[in-house]
DNA sequence: ACCACTGTACTGCTGTGATGCTACAGTTGT
DNA sequence: ACAACTGTAGCATCACAGCAGTACAGTGGT
């Protein structure tokens, strides 16, 4: 598997972790069904502790994009919606891309780009909140 | 002062500050030589502790972007480079909503979309960083 | 000189992320 | 049946971030 995990993001590893899988699921690179590395060993690669994973592993399952199945493995379940979705996401993918070597050739920062992202993404949830 | 504090995005208050009043100099909200609400104001109008402002402020100062005169109060300071950067940020900033709107009306949820930021801007951060 | 304002500094509490360890329980292949 | 794998669960522990409260120190107007 190919996940990594950054320290000096200041995100929680099992968050990291979780937004992998999830970005991993949602840009097809892991197919419904697909079984997913064990707990020990996946833990053992990323060089944390298991219960790390577990946990990362436990509110995937929660959100249903894993199934975890004791004795067996954790397997990704992909829902009806998500399906068709793949292709939607990589042209998004690929335009939130775009977009953003578009502004970084305009001379902006990587963080200024972001702060843009979160404040349009503030605006959005704060109306949708009300 | 127009900052709004949000409690369930899981960020902390002081960066949420922070990015605030980048975000209202940057886009020109916030001028050279304003001055920046007291520390005890702003802190009772958001209901935190005075110290959670005066972190953010203090860290504002270390990046350059703000003047704390012990005193009399603190004094955004904008550097030569960010003089002529506000048109910029501002039409950027119309990109990033549009797009975002776009992305939106095909469908996708706000935390997808937030995903496909984050691991789009983690990409260059990653390649920067090595 | 004084007072009301500014930022500063310190100390302590609390929640949470992460780890290590241990023991348990279901599944699968031999 | 057994062995070797899977996930589950519960603890104790450590470190650190966020936040609050409180007392201190400089500045400026009167």
């Amino acid at each position: 598997m190919f996940f990594k995990l950054n320290t000096s993001i200041g995100q929680p590893f099992y968050v990291q972790l979780m937004q992998q899988i999830r970005h991993a699921a949602e840009s097809g690179a892991l197919q419904d069904g697909d079984q997913l590395p064990g707990i020990r060993t996946l833990a053992e690669e990323l060089v944390v502790s298991p219960n790390t994973v577990a946990r990362a592993y436990s509110e995937l399952e929660h959100e249903g994009l894993l199934e975890l199945r004791q004795g067996s493995g954790a397997f990704l379940t992909i829902k009806r919606r998500a399906r068709g979705l793949t292709e939607r996401v990589q042209a998004a993918s690929r335009k939130v891309e775009d977009l953003i070597e578009e502004l970084h050739q305009e001379g902006l920062q990587d963080n200024e780009i972001w702060r843009l992202f979160e404040t349009a993404l503030f605006h959005r949830a704060e109306i949708g909140a009300e």
